[in-house]
RNA sequence: GGCGAAGUAGCUCAGUUGGUUAGAGCAAACGGUUCAUACCCGUUAGGUCGCCGGUUCGAGUCCGGCCUUCGCUACCA
């Protein structure tokens, strides 16, 4: 079997729901499948959820359900969800599927046979919640850094021999372009291996959840390298017949799991297990919702899909067409380097701009020119040249977008055609020539109408739906063949055209709000920015806890600043007959001269730490400034060298 | 702190290896048209291409420095 074009989003955690992000990267794939099959080549569409995870279990028993239960309804909604928006994936895996397990401890056996799995220990702290390992320096009051639970754990595990994989993945980058995408990105992924890579635990002790180590039932693997290799898993390996798939030729998803999981951890256990490694992995940016806000659940700013598809509704789309309006609008704001804003205003923009005034609106006129011109019917003459030379730039460009996966490209160029197309209609005022009955209104208006039949495969891609419809106003079958595109085959002489149904509304917006003091207001606000509030009340503690703390009194007698760093300095500190180094980030507020011989109180029993190359035991307690500086904390008057503090 | 990206019209962005008067879409003003969904078409306005310096006959583009924003990363607290 010949190779099919291979795509996929990632598969999607089951601790939330289906958001537009999810929906920006189904949405990307979906086009690029419909758009290559136009092309008349043979495409799969993978996308799935993510179900196993420590985090799945315990989720499914807070809400009193078991893990299978758990896990069905949630991936029931993202299938919900991608049929309200007509993505046609041709493959949904989950990671509980007997073929996923499967294929994970195969690979799991193939990498411990080759020697890229070994037993190691590990000991230290364990977030929970985010399944990973935190480091002893990092912890923040005693969580981890996002501020989630830690428990300390003491396990022997398997880990994956990532640190081998640096040069041959930096090879493999510097050798293929295409590979990782976009550039930006790439450099990044570059820089990250350069600093060294480290071995990555990938089994954690077994609740009850997840795929076992094989041979070892009381160990899963970690979520993250199970999640990886559906890619590999749906193509049926290790089963006969998944070279027609493999290698994958793109991999698509959002930036936050690009360099650390699909630009790096991925390709490693591909070459570890002598795999192909994908042709293309690409990130796209986030969208952003509204004035510079992240998206968040808590601004209540999230734009989700289905209340998009209710306001094209209730602009008066049909339930399909609304379906389309979402579809398109996502298409045109695909973020790549930078993320975009995707607001109730930019979506309405983009809307009434592209579909109801241009496409809609093209449609519309032209038939009415043909029902009113030529009898209704479409007229035997020969396409204008200029109108001819449009379609196949349109076509040349729509494609070569698709090839460099700039679906906003794309979408663009479709509408490019139909931009054209209201302007020839303009140029060439078929109602004039009606009026003078000019001999040259037939071929005016066929060539109208190619350029609409044009339009319609165009747009296709992105909005299958409304193509059904123009194909339905002009009473022909869909155009589904690129090369079609354009020849007057596409568009058979007398063929009775139906009666124009508006397909997209136009939306009535309110009148921009007039903000000329907004601005400068705005930038005031930003300015005065850095006068933050209280700082959050740490959790409370007891004072036994406390009592851990063993806080002294210590004189600093020597004083010199950290070589390389313009924030540390090193110094060296008296405790009763004791003496330490300590390198504290002191060096912008204090000069060396200004600390010898000051008394300050030290956090004496601080594991020790190593600081640009230099150890530090122990920290010296300063206050927060109100530029973020730090300010010593010295006694009162002398106190007796070594003293605790209470 | 290190690395990377970005900074071009009110908004979103395009500007190939340096080469005339810096472009598009949206928004605005004006005009035109009537086939059409108050739409479409045209014209106009709007830019010291973040700032400073350098190379060059010539810089949005190349070089150096700086500022701002974002990302990654190390560290500090």
């Amino acid at each position: 079997m010949p190779k099919r074009y291979y795509l996929t989003t990632p598969i999607y955690y089951v601790n939330s729901v289906p958001h537009a992000g999810h929906a920006l990267t189904m949405m990307v794939c979906d086009a690029t499948k419909r758009h290559r099959e136009l092309r008349g080549e043979e495409v799969v569409f993978l996308t799935g959820t993510d179900e196993n995870g420590t985090k799945v279990a315990e989720a499914a028993a807070a809400a009193g359900e078991t893990p299978q239960a758990f896990t069905d309804r949630i991936s029931q909604a993202f299938v919900e969800a991608w049929r309200k928006l007509d993505f046609q994936y041709d493959d949904f895996i989950r990671t509980t599927e007997p073929r996923h397990h499967a294929a994970v401890q195969r690979l799991f056996d193939i990498l411990r046979e080759k020697g890229h799995v070994y037993m190691g220990s590990y000991e230290g702290w364990y977030d929970v919640s985010a399944e990973t390992f935190v480091r002893e320096a990092d912890l923040v009051d005693g969580k981890s850094p996002d501020g989630n639970e830690v428990r300390w754990v003491s396990e022997e595990n398997y880990f994956f021999r990532l640190s081998a994989f640096g040069d041959p993945l930096l090879a493999h980058i510097e050798q293929n372009p295409e590979f990782l995408q976009p550039e930006g990105r790439r450099n990044e992924v570059i820089s990250f291996i350069k600093q060294g890579l480290r071995d990555m635990c990938i089994t954690r002790a077994n609740p009850g959840w997840g795929i076992p180590v094989p041979g070892d039932d009381s160990r899963v693997i970690y979520v993250w390298f199970d999640a990886l290799i559906n890619y590999l898993a749906a193509t049926g390996w290790p089963e006969a017949g998944w070279e027609d798939l493999w290698p994958c030729d793109v991999h698509w998803m959002a930036k936050e799991i690009f360099t650390r999981f699909h630009a790096t951890l991925w390709p490693a256990m591909l070459m570890a297990a002598d795999l192909p490694l994908p042709r293309t992995v690409i990130a796209h940016g986030w969208f952003t919702f509204g004035e510079g806000g992240k998206m968040s659940k808590s601004k209540g700013n999230v734009i989700n899909p289905d209340d998009l598809i209710q306001k094209f509704v209730e602009a008066g789309c049909q339930p399909e067409l609304a379906m389309d309006a979402v579809r398109w609008v996502l298409a045109r704001s695909v973020p790549y380097d930078n993320d975009t804003n995707f607001t109730e205003d930019s979506i309405e923009r983009i809307y009434n701009a592209d579909l109801a005034n241009d496409l809609g609106n093209a449609l519309n006129r032209a038939l009415n020119m043909a029902h009113k011109f030529v009898g209704g019917q479409i007229p035997d003459a020969e396409p204008e040249a200029d109108l001819v030379a449009a379609i196949a730039e349109a076509k040349a460009k729509v494609a070569d977008a698709f090839d460099r996966h700039r679906i906003d490209e794309a979408a663009d160029g479709a509408i490019g055609l139909v931009r054209f197309l209201n302007k020839y209609i303009d140029t060439r005022a078929p109602w004039a020539l009606a009026k003078s009955e000019d001999p040259a209104l037939g071929a005016v208006m066929l060539s109208i109408l190619l350029g609409l039949r044009a339009s319609e495969a165009l747009v296709r891609p992105f909005i299958p739906h409304a193509a059904d419809a123009m194909a339905k106003q002009l009473n022909l079958a869909p155009l589904t063949d690129y090369d079609a595109i354009g020849t007057p085959a596409s568009l058979p002489a007398g063929t009775k055209l139906n009666n124009p149904e508006p397909m997209f509304p136009r939306l009535e917006r309110a009148k921009p709000e007039p903000k000329p003091a907004a601005a400068p207001a705005e930038k005031a606000e930003k300015k005065e920015k850095p006068k933050r509030g209280l700082p959050e009340p740490a959790p409370e503690v007891s004072i036994d806890e406390f009592f851990r703390f063993d806080l002294r009194v210590a004189r600093i007698i020597e004083a010199e600043r950290a070589e390389g760093s313009d924030k540390l300095m090193k110094l060296q500190v008296r405790v009763g007959d004791i003496q330490r180094q300590i390198v504290a980030g002191i060096a912008k507020q204090y000069a060396p001269e200004d600390l010898i011989g000051r008394q300050v109180v030290v956090v004496f029993n601080l594991k020790p730490a190593k600081l640009m190359g230099l150890d530090s035991q122990g920290m010296i307690m300063a206050a927060d400034g109100p530029d973020g500086g730090a300010i010593l904390l010295e006694p009162d008057k002398e106190a007796p060298e070594g003293s605790r503090v209470h």
